[in-house]
DNA sequence: CCGCCGAGTTGCATGACGCAACTGCATGTG
DNA sequence: CACATGCAGTTGCGTCATGCAACTCGGCGG
C-alpha cells in the first residue's frame, strides 16, 4: 500500500485516479470499450504481465466498473464487460485519445472517431462535427487514422 | 524504466498516458488548473513527496506541458504554469471530476463546474446546461458542491 | 552570527510492477 | 492409457517507482 494516497483528498479527480489511475488500468477499459471480453485478449492487446493483468481485472470487477461473466463450465470461464459505471469511463478514454491524437501523433492520428450514422467526425465535445448530434459510445466507431493504429471500423463497444 | 511500456503501442490513449499516466502527474496538471504555481504550493495541495514532486514537474516542462518562468532572482525562484498544450488536457481533468461526481460521490459532489457568464451547470459535453455554449476552460469556475471539497469560486485557471 | 524560508536533493526503505515459470482443469490425439 | 495443447490464472523472485525524512543551498532578516 502506497503511503501517500489520493484518497484523503476530497477532490473527485483524485477520487476518480484512486480507481482507474494504477498503471494499465485506463487501457483495460480501453480495450474493454474496443470490444476485448477475455483474459488472453486483453493480455495480447495491452502487452501487460499476467499477474498484473489478473489483479487489475479483479480490482476493476470489485470497483463494478467490469462485470465477470462466465461463458463455460467446464472449467468455467469468464468474460469482463464494462458495466453501466464502466461505460461512463468513455470521456475519459475519448479524450485521452483527442489530446493524444493532437499532442503524441499530430498530424498523423491512429484511430479517429467518427459518428456511425452520418459518418462526421467527433469533436472535443464528442458531438458530431456534421449532424451536431451529442455522442455517446454507442454512437461512434473508431476508423484507422494515417498512423496505422488499428483495424478498420472495430466498433466502441462490441 | 518499467520493463513494459505502453508506447509500443501505436495507440492515442496509450500515447497520452505515458506521458501523463504516472502517479501524481494528473493531479499537479489539476492542481496548475486551480491556480497553482509554486513548489510549495504544488506539495501542500497535493501531498505527495517533495522528490516525486520535482521530477514530474520535471518531466512536464520537458513535455511541454508545463512552463517554468522565475518569479525572482534571487536566489532564482519558478513558477509551473500550463502551457496551451496543458490546458488541451482539460477534457481529461473534467471528465475524471464528473465520473468522480457521480461515482465516487454519488450525491455529494465536492466540487461543480458552472459556467461563470450564467451560472449554468457544466454537463457531460462540457456545455452549459443553461445556455448552451460551449465551454473551455476559461468559461467555467469549480464551485464547492455539498461535499466540501475546496474554497468557493476558485477559478479554472487563475 | 543564528534562524527561517523556499526549492529542491539525497540516501535508504518499502511497495508496485515485470519476468518467466508453474499450476490446474479441461479437450483432443495417438 | 500418456502426452500435447489451450486458457486462466498463480507463484517466487528481481528490478524499479515511490515515500520518508533529513539534508543542502542561497537567500533574507534580526
Amino acid at each position: 500500500m502506497l503511503g501517500r494516497t489520493y484518497d484523503s483528498q476530497i477532490c473527485s479527480v483524485a477520487g476518480s485516479l484512486e480507481v482507474v489511475g494504477e498503471r494499465w488500468t485506463l487501457l483495460i477499459i480501453r480495450d474493454a470499450f474496443m470490444g476485448a471480453r477475455r483474459f488472453e485478449e486483453y493480455q495480447r492487446r495491452t502487452g501487460m504481465a499476467r499477474n498484473i493483468l489478473a489483479a487489475r481485472l479483479n480490482r476493476l470487477v470489485d470497483e463494478d466498473i467490469l462485470k465477470r461473466t462466465p461463458y463455460q463450465e467446464h472449467p468455467v470461464r469468464y468474460e469482463y464487460r464494462l458495466t453501466e459505471k464502466g461505460i461512463d469511463l468513455w470521456p475519459v478514454i475519448v479524450s485521452l485519445l483527442q489530446w493524444g491524437n493532437r499532442y503524441v501523433y499530430p498530424g498523423r492520428a491512429p484511430v479517429l472517431l467518427v459518428h456511425k450514422r452520418c459518418g462526421g467526425a467527433v469533436d472535443e465535445h464528442r458531438i458530431c462535427e456534421t449532424c451536431g448530434t451529442k455522442l455517446g459510445p454507442r454512437d461512434v466507431e473508431a476508423r484507422a487514422g494515417v498512423g496505422g493504429g488499428m483495424a478498420p471500423a472495430e466498433k466502441i463497444p462490441a
